[in-house]
RNA sequence: CGAGAUGUAGCGCAGUUUGGUAGCGCGCUUGGUUCGGGACCAAGAGGUCGCAGGUUCAAAUCCUGUCAUCUCGACCA
């Protein structure tokens, strides 16, 4: 079935809510509709950059030797109660009751449901160390939602969790994941930074925060103009000007969006849930954990954040939800559209992601649609199709090029 | 729960001060003319005025309560 504009719901005016580029060009791009205060829908555009979010995601775990689960959503209260969480973590967890008044949680984060889960099986030094992840919706009954998909009641969360049987081994995999966190911003294509920060209310001893460098936000990086130096503020509380705590350079400071976390947890909910190993010498320990979460759905923001103009988005190519927008001008004139169909499935069938415009509409109205929605590649078919010439646009530059029909696969596969 | 604001058609808004048959723009439908950067003309469809109660001959408008949404603080991927 071909892919066209059946249902995506763009918009001329900006919606009132909205007061972030992010925020405006996916509600106006018919990238995703509010159905609550932090509450979602994504439409099939959103949810395709979503996925391609997803890919790389997976793509890099697997590369380090995670394996990927589900657990579930619905969490029993005893569970939270194990790990004095159902009481610590307050009102931002979502609690419910089912028909025998047992009380629940939807899970914010599956540090409990985890080491249920591991604790019966991981009871050898042979075991670990182990990585886990899930790609997952998570609920957080935030006091304030806001920015759209920034920081929503409802979200979807990339959470992994480690387990060791020494400290040296946690090290080891806190830094693979370091490691393949960068590599997951890098190929998203986000401008980053890795900054140390406050562990708040999940635990543990160490940690660091990846943030993607924006005026928009909500986070404070101090960093050192002559260092690596980078800390989230609430870990260290300096002024502009002041000297770097390694001795090097004096603190600059800068906003991000804080799209992943990663934490050496320790022992905090093996010894408080009882998931104990053997080791080498017959010693009962608990195991050591570390876990590691990247906001997926807010991904999405911080890169268009990072990548839109004054039209719409300019989405990074790995995250595109597709990779051409084709668009017959005028879809009445016979030459044209049957240029638009050959060249449509033409590509297809070289493997490549389309998105067909053929609706009956004014020019103006589709390329507004086209630099809005912000695939990376426009591909034009106008006046000079009868001749075999198309033009080819790329939507993070101004001025379009008119392209031999001949050629144009082989061009796009090249720059591919 | 603290502070501020807003709820009227799918979206954006006017009307509320001074109560008297619910309006505008965009979008949508139909017909026609247009057709490479959000066209034009004509005719239409679409609303329990957030909800509940009260005052009144009469409430979008006044009163009380309540809910929702947004912005500023605390929390977080």
């Amino acid at each position: 079935m071909r892919q066209t504009m059946t249902f995506i719901p763009t918009q001329k005016g900006t919606p009132k809510e909205a007061e972030i580029p992010s925020h405006i060009y996916l509600v106006r791009g018919g990238y995703i509709k509010q159905v609550a205060a932090g509450i979602y829908s994504y439409l099939p555009l959103a949810l395709r950059s979503l996925k391609k979010v997803e890919a790389i995601i997976r793509d890099e775990l697997d590369q380090i030797g995670c394996s990927e689960l589900l657990m579930p959503t619905l969490h029993p209260a005893e569970l939270w109660k194990e790990s004095g969480r159902w009481d610590e973590y307050g009102d931002t967890l979502m609690r419910m009751k089912d028909r025998h008044e047992r009380e629940f949680a939807l899970g914010p984060t599956h540090e409990e449901v985890i080491t249920f889960l591991v604790r019966d099986t991981l009871n050898s030094y042979k075991k670990l160390p182990l990585a886990l992840y899930q790609i997952q919706t998570k609920f957080r009954d935030e006091l304030r939602p806001r920015f759209g998909l920034m920081r929503g009641r409802e979200f979807v969360m990339k959470d992994a969790y480690s387990f060791h049987a020494d400290q040296a081994s946690l090290d080891e995999w806190y830094n693979k994941f370091r490691q393949a966190y960068s590599k997951i911003f890098s190929r998203i294509g986000l401008n980053f930074r890795i900054v140390e920060a406050d562990s708040g209310n999940i635990g543990g001893n160490e940690s660091a925060e990846f943030m993607v460098l924006s005026e928009r936000g909500e986070d404070t990086i101090v960093y050192s103009d002559a260092s690596d130096f980078a800390a989230n503020i609430e870990v260290y509380n300096l002024k502009e000007g002041d000297p770097s705590p390694d001795g090097k350079g004096t603190i600059r400071h800068a906003k991000g969006i804080e799209v992943g976390h990663i934490f050496k947890l320790g022992t905090k909910y093996s010894e408080a849930m009882n998931a104990y190993f053997l080791d080498e010498n017959q010693e009962r320990k608990p195991i050591l954990m570390g876990c590691y979460g990247i906001g997926v759905s807010r991904v999405l923001m911080a890169a268009i954040e990072q990548n839109h103009d004054d039209k719409g988005i300019i989405w990074p190519k790995a995250i595109a939800p597709y990779e051409i927008h084709l668009i017959p001008v005028n879809i009445r004139d016979e030459v044209q559209r049957e240029v638009s169909e050959a060249l449509y499935q033409k590509l297809i069938n070289q493997g490549f992601e389309v998105l067909y415009d053929d609706r009956d509409e004014r020019a103006g109205v589709k390329f507004n649609d086209a630099d809005l929605i912000g695939i990376p590649i426009r591909i034009t078919i106008g006046r000079k199709a009868g001749e075999g010439i198309v033009e080819l646009k790329y939507r993070h530059q101004q001025e379009a090029k008119e392209v031999s029909m001949d050629h144009l696969i082989s061009l796009l596969l090249q720059e591919r």
